[in-house]
DNA sequence: CCAGAGTTGGAATGACAATTCCAACTCTTG
DNA sequence: CAAGAGTTGGAATTGTCATTCCAACTCTGG
């Protein structure tokens, strides 16, 4: 009925080079200031200051502040995840579980606890303003949690975790855990409370693993 | 050496019976609004409209945005810890942490999943952007950990629980657990990230309980 | 009751944000 | 190398926001 949407495919070809250049450089802006100030206190001024653009080309990249929001949080999504590569797609035992949460940890304490996790932020406030943002971020956390349950999937299926483990569950319970941990890290400024919200549900899904 | 401060003591005795009322007033109708659309999304004419008041009456008792966020704060923070009286005071058994967590994910499901966690959305908000929301946003969270702790000194005390628990860890592990599953569960619509997160901790805590 | 502190209304101010517009420019493609 | 599509600069527009100001009003303590 309907011929192919494909928001993605011909847009694309759309764009000349520095075109390309010009949205990446604008979208790496806004993400780095959103970040550091959240999506209200930061203005389109201040990105077109950032990225060295005028306010013509923002508006001709992502048509309003809410399309390059949207940019932004898919953006975020792919670099949070891509820099926890390898580690995340080899999340197969308990080792690997904790040394991938201290990496993130140890991130944390270099910068001082400051800004709490990318998505999260995002998440929490743009959660009832903006409901494709919403959506967008009901997906990132999809995308972040998949690779978790995944390796439990894979502990299960070998027969090192308990058959009675709900590995979903738990996997989610682990991506709270990091989110939780991290906010309250965040206004705490210190790793500790991450560090322990973390270990307590590694040590559970530990007590699932057979002898 | 100085003189007693006392930011509230003389502070309130200024304060004349209508112009308290006015006051209270205010704050709940701004932590209404900034609860639903943010603190960025939340305007003083917003506010204005939603209290019946006028401008200078907000700038009156606050002095300004920040004063009134900060107060805000304040208030959610009283009213969620009141609301969870007398429940709270009482968190020294597995049964009355799992009846706990549960009413707040019936509350959660019967706002369909909307809004979050009234302190979580504001510290997510306000951790780098208001230092001293941040400072008061931690000693809510510190407010609202010591009860949970206090129920599992209790337990330990009483033997219920292993000496080898650390029973400040668990506390703080089973708040981010509840503030990062409120947060999956707002930008999923469905309260069921909360319970399992929620569940699995308090799974744990109950690994501990001696027979 | 009556002074003075506390309270209120509402307009005015100044800043700044999001967005639009269009002319001028540059890249790609045939 | 020439269209024509894609890109860019910068000013103009329109709306809204936080905040101020002050005159008029009302409550409370003595």
């Amino acid at each position: 009925m309907n011929p192919p949407v494909d928001v993605e495919g011909p847009e694309r070809r759309r764009l000349t080079k520095p075109g390309r250049k010009t949205r990446d450089r604008i979208i790496e802006a806004a993400a780095e200031l959103m970040f550091h100030h959240g999506v209200g206190g930061t203005s389109i001024p201040d990105i077109q200051a950032a990225a060295g653009v005028s306010a013509s080309q923002i508006y001709h990249y992502f048509g309003d502040k809410r399309g390059l929001v949207l940019a932004v949080v898919n953006f975020q999504t792919d670099t949070k995840l891509d820099q926890q590569r390898p580690l995340l797609d080899h999340l197969d035992s308990i080792d690997a579980l904790r040394a991938w949460c201290d990496t993130a940890a140890d991130r944390q304490d270099a910068m001082g606890c400051v800004g709490g996790c990318e998505i999260g932020s995002l998440a929490s406030e743009l959660a009832e303003s903006d409901p494709s943002a919403r959506t967008d971020l009901s997906a990132s956390f999809d995308r972040w949690e998949l690779p978790i349950r995944s390796g439990l999937v894979r502990m299960q299926t070998r027969g090192e975790l308990s058959e009675r483990a709900d590995v979903a569950a738990l996997a989610t319970a682990l991506l709270a855990a990091i989110q939780g941990g991290m906010l309250l890290s965040q206004v705490r400024r210190s790793s500790t409370a991450y560090r322990q919200a973390v270990s307590a549900v590694i040590d559970h899904i530990e007590s699932y693993v057979v002898p």
